[in-house]
RNA sequence: CGGGGCAUGGUGUAAUGGCUAACAUAUCCGCUUUGGGAGCGGACGAUUCCCAGUUCGAGUCUGGGUGCCCCGACCA
């Protein structure tokens, strides 16, 4: 990509009402931009950041045997009147009428459009289990949005149901699922911390729930975390328990911690499938209600949350998978015909290799100004190519993540980056 | 939903109730410059969120509305 054509805008000057130092820089560096309270645009940048997520767990999702679907936003009434949610969800649903009067929900969640389906497919035990997962804009009216993409009112899910026979069979797919979240996490660079929760609208108080949760200064969630064992709780489990041994380990005292949240799993149990009528007949020929689970990570959210977590006082240092682009070409003074010769010949190079690389054209800007919108951006490997590097027969390598700069021989450049 | 704060060129900010609403930045043109947001000159750009009111006079004061932010409550 040409940075002279990328719809990009870095901003040197933020409102001072942005506290949050991943917010900023995602707005700093145009990643992202705000329509109204909760609501976002996404700009080039952030949308591939967006997508490199997506198809992180999309990779997970169908490594755990999972179907993608695509389920649908409007949902009647109805549906909702049969789990008893349409007035109790919380967040409160966006509601609203069609031509004839007839109620929708924009679905903020989809267990009862999945249990429908499901239905209508699920009658056997052989036909169990099964899991179905769908990526898809979400819809919740919350009474306050926070901190950027941390909270919204309208953002990309992945949402994963599963369903079994038995509880049995849910929990050892439980674990599995719980396996791949913290697989998606640490792909996207995150050391995430389970954490036992509680179910709230979706499972119903009594069944246990997991949250993902990542370490953050000023993060909205406090959980209880053993430094022994690792094992955490969230606070509203325990009350007034610093200090306490942990319950697993006995060892370690539980520590409170400042968190994001970032995925949550719930055993469903027979709640949904109840309450729909999804029911299956079993090998005695005895018919049984299918045992569900259900498991969603907040795109928007996970990437706000990278943000927040791998940045320094320049901007945002992307990792590897979740960068928006691989390298960024950056030539000092290109209207120097050495340098933009070289430059361009490197930029094809790269592109012959697959190397999605972002090719910083711009005549018109100033050294200064090109490398401080680099560090902005947070591009993992910056290559620049000036006269003084040219003296040498060799561009300059840098990663986004450490001080050290390397000169390398042009010739050399792409055995190097192979390495 | 309770409490608080804010609203001024694209963006960030300034302006005792008083003259033509100021500065920075961005953008455009010219010259110059090229390793950490360069310099000089010029240009463009605002119904000061909306509606009432007080006043000789309102960006500024009062009332109402709308929007945004923060704290709390709530929360996948």
């Amino acid at each position: 990509m040409i940075q002279s054509k990328l719809l990009a805008k870095t901003k040197k000057k933020v409102a001072r009402d942005i506290r949050n130092e991943g917010y900023k820089f995602l707005i700093k560096g145009d990643f992202i931009e705000q329509l109204a309270s909760g609501i976002y645009n996404f700009l080039p940048l952030g949308l591939k950041v967006h997508k490199k997520i997506e198809e992180i767990i999309r990779e997970e999702m169908d490594s755990i045997g999972a179907q993608e679907v695509f389920l649908a936003a409007l949902q009647p009434k109805e549906l909702w009147e049969r789990t008893d949610r349409w007035n109790k969800m919380s967040p409160p649903l966006f509601k609203l009428r069609d031509l004839h009067k007839k109620y929708f929900a924009l679905g903020s969640t989809h267990e009862e459009v999945i249990t429908i389906l499901a239905k209508e497919r699920i009658q056997s035990y052989k036909d169990l289990p099964q899991a179905l997962y769908q990526i898809q804009t979400k819809f919740r009216n919350e009474v306050r949005s926070t901190g950027g993409l941390l909270r919204t009112r309208e953002f990309v899910m992945k949402d994963l149901y599963s369903f079994h026979q038995t509880k049995k069979d849910l929990d050892k797919y439980f674990d599995k699922v719980a396996q791949s979240y913290q697989k998606i996490f640490k792909r996207c660079g995150l050391n995430s911390i389970r954490s036992e929760a509680s179910g709230g609208t979706i499972s119903g108080k009594e069944e246990r729930t997991f949250e993902f949760q990542v370490k953050a200064e000023n993060g909205e969630d406090k959980i209880f975390l053993c430094a022994g064992c690792g094992w955490a709780v969230n606070l509203e489990m325990v009350q007034g328990k610093i200090g306490a041994n942990c319950p697993k380990c006995k060892k370690s005292s539980l520590k409170k911690v400042n968190t994001i949240e970032i995925g949550h799993i719930f055993s469903l149990g027979n709640k949904y499938s109840k309450a729909l009528g999804l029911y299956f007949v079993d090998k005695q020929g005895k018919k049984k209600p299918v045992i569900m689970g259900c498991y969603g990570i907040g795109l928007g959210r996970l990437m706000g949350a990278i943000a927040e977590v791998h940045h320094d006082s320049r901007g945002i240092i992307w990792s590897r998978e979740v960068a928006p682009f691989s390298l960024h070409l950056v030539p000092i003074e290109i209207s120097n015909s050495k340098v933009r010769k070289t430059s361009e010949k490197i930029y094809q190079d790269l592109q012959k290799e697959e190397k999605e690389v972002l090719y910083d054209d711009r005549e018109d800007k100033s050294p200064g100004e090109k490398l401080a919108d680099a560090d902005l951006i947070g591009i993992p490997i910056r290559i620049v190519i000036s006269k003084r590097t040219l003296e040498k027969d060799s561009v300059e390598l840098k990663r986004r993540d450490k001080k050290k700069i390397k000169l390398v021989k042009t010739k050399e450049l792409q055995t190097f980056l192979k390495s």
